[in-house]
DNA sequence: ATGCTATGACTGACCAGTCAGTCACCAAGA
DNA sequence: TCTTGGTGACTGACTGGTCAGTCATAGCAT
């Protein structure tokens, strides 16, 4: 949403309003050498931070900004604006997971597997790490963003079902399934690490949950009666 | 601080008759003689519209009080401000509800009638209302509201949890179900309900989902080689 | 010098919350 | 029945403060 652009317009003649401005003291040496990537992913690094903890609303790039140790105004250098530099968040974390995701695609190998390599894998690169927060940042911010949204179904969602559907129609038939409802319903299988990432931000204080323990319950669920 | 107000007052939830607001008041009349209940019910369903589109640090309590048709100052004659409008509407769309989880307590019929029970009552009084922008409010702004988490897991996520793991544990223990999975965590049972509130704020108009099925074949894997 | 990057004070906009004033309503007196 | 004065629910301009985004200036590198 952005609120607005806003504050367009040449303000130039304030220049000289300014006349008698403080002394500017511009002290102390600045870490200027440092690698503009790195500038770059600091910046990402504490953009990741803030807004995790405070929403986009809530985060502010002021204290991104010495987060990262750099001034306000170097946040500029790298990204366009506030939702520019979130956008560009999500997407740094999300794309390294999407190479993984390909090298399912010609695999055939045993349904009970291929959902518990896919569950661990999530458990183990998704929950365990701040992709977690990610996740939790796209469902709560993802409706004020469809850009997110859309960017999200298009590259993970909706890549991970187009993989998945094929693969548990063909375990189906061959009877390695109750039936064709994980075909038609893959999400049924990723449900369960939803809670889990929204439990550890809401009730894990009140009530942990086992994690590990529950994807084991989920796929003693999901082949009851089967041979494993 | 704010002008007594407190918003005391039972939590009667109203039926919000006056549902979507009226959007514009004849400046000239003053609709005085409007039953201050009324006058707060208008309040929470214009607030549960804000907050809903926006968030809650999105959402501007001036947009309420107009979709409210009143004056900003007249909000804080009845919340004492903007935290405390937030939780009463979780509190007041929340309420409503508790009464028929109570009813599945003493209750004792095979597990696959309770299952199918409980979640299409969700899909009914949940899902199809207003309740799951609730729910996603709740998930989206609850780690920054503890106050709200700690409610809505004191008054309904252990309630649910409390009265179904008995349950589930007479009925697994009756062999209606694969094993203790479920009665471990019974969080599995809803878990897909999880996904189609997000789902729908999120991908439906990417890829719409069809949550009755979803549901059906929810049930289906759950009792999968089971006696229905 | 020249062309970068970096800085942080500054600006305009915005918003939660306040409060002096308004006026619809009622009741008591004529 | 018709003033008239009191009451408080309601109003919205205003305040104090916040914050995204800008830009004149300063430093580093070559």
């Amino acid at each position: 949403m952005a609120r607005a652009v806003s504050s367009r317009g040449g303000e130039r003649s304030r220049s000289a309003a300014r006349a008698n401005a403080p002394p500017v003291d511009p002290p102390a040496a600045k870490p200027r050498s440092l690698p503009a990537e790195a500038r770059r992913a600091a910046i990402l690094s504490a953009a990741l931070e803030e807004f995790c903890a405070r929403g986009y609303e809530g985060a502010r790039l002021a204290d991104v900004a010495k987060r990262a140790g750099v001034a306000k105004g170097t946040i500029y250098l790298y990204f366009a604006d506030k939702e520019a530099l979130f956008q560009e968040l999500v997407r740094s974390m999300v794309s390294p997971v999407l190479g993984a995701l390909t090298q399912l695609r010609e695999v055939d190998i045993p349904a009970r597997l291929l959902i518990e390599t896919l569950l661990n894998t999530f458990v183990r690169e998704v929950y365990g790490t701040r992709r977690r927060d990610i996740i939790r940042l796209i469902l709560s911010e993802g409706p004020r963003f469809p850009a997110i949204a859309e960017f999200y179904y298009r590259e993970v969602v909706g890549r991970v079902l187009a993989i998945l559907r094929p693969l548990l129609q063909r375990a189906a038939a061959r009877g390695e399934l109750p039936g064709d409802a994980l075909a038609r319903f893959p999400q049924l299988i990723v449900a369960p690490m939803l809670v889990a990432v929204m439990w550890h931000g809401l009730f894990d204080k009140f009530d942990p949950l086992d994690v590990d323990e529950m994807v084991r319950a989920h796929v003693d669920i999901l082949f009851a009666g089967r041979t494993g």
